[in-house]
DNA sequence: TTAATACCTGAACCTGACTTCAGGTCAATA
DNA sequence: TATTGACCTGAAGTCAGGTTCAGGTATTAA
């Protein structure tokens, strides 16, 4: 068991933002003891999944819902699952989402470098859309297809 | 040459945004004709930038800061290559996170797939934090460490 | 000629996620 | 006993990134 002193060291997480993150609802079956917080293990995972569903681009008041759902029990197994399966979809897609940026800005890495070595951007610059090595070539495209 | 409507279409990004990227600076060099925007190729290219810096995670203030640079010419080649290698460690750490967040997220799927399957979690949490089948520790360790 | 459409502006408003503030309780230490 | 430190509250404030609004201009279509 643990005051909101210790979770906020250990999650490095500010203390007002566990207050907040309770008085959202995100912590729906916390105990107290004459007034203060306490925080379980189950506190302590439940803050590792609203920081997972945080992460995956879920807003508060989602979360407040799941949890909801998960101190409703049994009955919400479903939505539960469906949930994460749709959230599994969002972060794929959003990692894939990052790849792309990737490309354009591995592509504007070899542009300087390009550019500093020649001292100026017309050769480079004459290269494209379409003239540039095969490599650069296909991270260029990649940033450029819509 | 296209109007600001035009460009909203292309790029599915509303015409209050556009201004207000205009108002902040993210095209010190857009000319207009008798008021109205003119957006050029260059202000096309800028727009893949601008989203693909914002993907990055760079804020407004930071993308017309490397807007700028870029209507200063040579003598900006070395800020702005640093920016992209920064933004390249940036985004390729968070691509790692988000992998983090994905096995959580497939643990849960999981976990909810045996709960469905059992009728209740007995089994399933009897099996926390270090009896799960292989596969699925793996997954459930990645998200708990730290 | 009038009406619709697409553009313009500055200013105010909105939302989400916190953070800060002012004022208060309580337990332990000097 | 008094002060320190960790906790508490409700309400207000902040910040980024837009969006909406009220009022205006310019071009084309009926």
């Amino acid at each position: 068991m643990y005051t909101i002193g210790q979770v906020s060291e250990m999650f490095r997480i500010p203390v007002s933002t566990l207050r907040y993150y309770d008085r959202e609802g995100l912590f729906p079956d916390m105990r107290r003891s004459s007034g203060i917080r306490i925080f379980t293990d189950r506190e302590l995972e439940q803050l590792r999944v609203i920081d997972c569903l945080k992460k995956s681009g879920l807003e508060i008041r989602a979360i407040r819902q799941f949890m909801e759902w998960c101190s409703q029990g049994k009955s919400t197994y479903a939505q539960r699952q469906a949930l994460f399966l749709k959230q599994k979809e969002t972060v794929e897609a959003e990692i894939a989402r990052l790849e792309r940026t990737l490309d354009m800005i591995r592509f504007k890495c070899w542009y300087y470098e390009q550019a500093i070595a020649d001292g100026n951007e017309e050769r480079v610059s004459e290269m494209l859309p379409d003239k540039l090595p095969p490599e650069i070539q296909t991270l260029y495209d990649r940033a450029h297809q819509e």
